[in-house]
DNA sequence: CCCTGATTCGC
DNA sequence: GCGAATCAGG
């Protein structure tokens, strides 16, 4: 099984929209390995990773035969990531805050599985989307108006966001809105749609939702 | 234990 | 380039 164009988008795509390696995996028949190493590859967004490897401290140990496992010899220093546990696992979190906020607040609950959180995994994705494209588009600070889809951050997300994602998918013929409408939780839960603008993973109604450009000097304060 | 993603390395 | 094996953190 090779990657085709195909299944390069839907990896992509599945990625983006926050789904774990395994579930996009799962999705598309292949294991959790090929589609991290294949994200790997592609240099998609490097997600918080449970692990964070240093560099093992230059080359200690250069012989190595002690067992089997000398792999892992060295490693590169990863590329600073986002991360930061922000505290703010609040309902509020989701409102109107940075997207940071946001983000840490979704990842935060599902870590915790609370079930209950505001923010999903989802939004989380999306988020962490509209932050890539936003600040990489001009340096403005953005925030998202996170739409309220709340519940389960864990199992049933996953699934109602992977159907969703499929059904996006099915009908495509470009790009599409990627903005998630009602409860991940829920049978009902979809994505936008709509054409999306080039470049973004919404459309333009959404990416007004999605990035909202606010002076510096105001979301200056961390 | 389960899950997650990252990295390495043989193919 | 690909992905299993492995590592490592929650």
């Amino acid at each position: 099984m090779s990657w085709t164009p195909e299944r390069i988008d839907e990896l992509t795509r599945l990625w983006e929209s926050g789904q774990s390696a395994s579930a996009i995996g799962k999705l598309l028949g292949v294991s959790k390995n090929a589609v991290v190493g294949k994200a790997h590859r592609m240099k998609l967004q490097a997600r918080p990773s449970p692990i964070k490897r240093g560099d093992d401290g230059g080359a200690s140990n250069s012989a190595s035969s002690a067992k089997p496992a000398a792999r892992q010899s060295s490693a590169s220093a990863r590329a600073a990531r986002p991360a930061s546990t922000t505290a703010g696992t609040d309902k509020g979190a989701a409102k109107n805050e940075p997207l940071q906020t946001v983000i840490s607040a979704a990842l935060a609950a599902k870590s915790a599985g609370s079930g209950n959180s505001e923010a999903s995994s989802a939004v989380a994705a999306k988020a962490a989307a509209a932050v890539r494209n936003g600040q990489s588009a001009s340096g403005a600070q953005s925030a998202a108006q996170a739409p309220s889809v709340a519940k389960a951050a864990r199992g049933t997300s996953r699934d109602s966001v992977a159907s969703a994602t499929r059904a996006v998918n099915a009908s495509r013929r470009g790009p599409k809105c990627l903005w998630p409408i009602g409860d991940p939780g829920d049978a009902d839960f979809h994505f936008c749609g709509e054409p999306a603008l080039s470049g973004k993973p919404y459309c333009a109604e959404h990416c007004a939702k999605a990035y909202i450009t606010r002076s510096r000097s105001d979301s200056a304060a961390a």
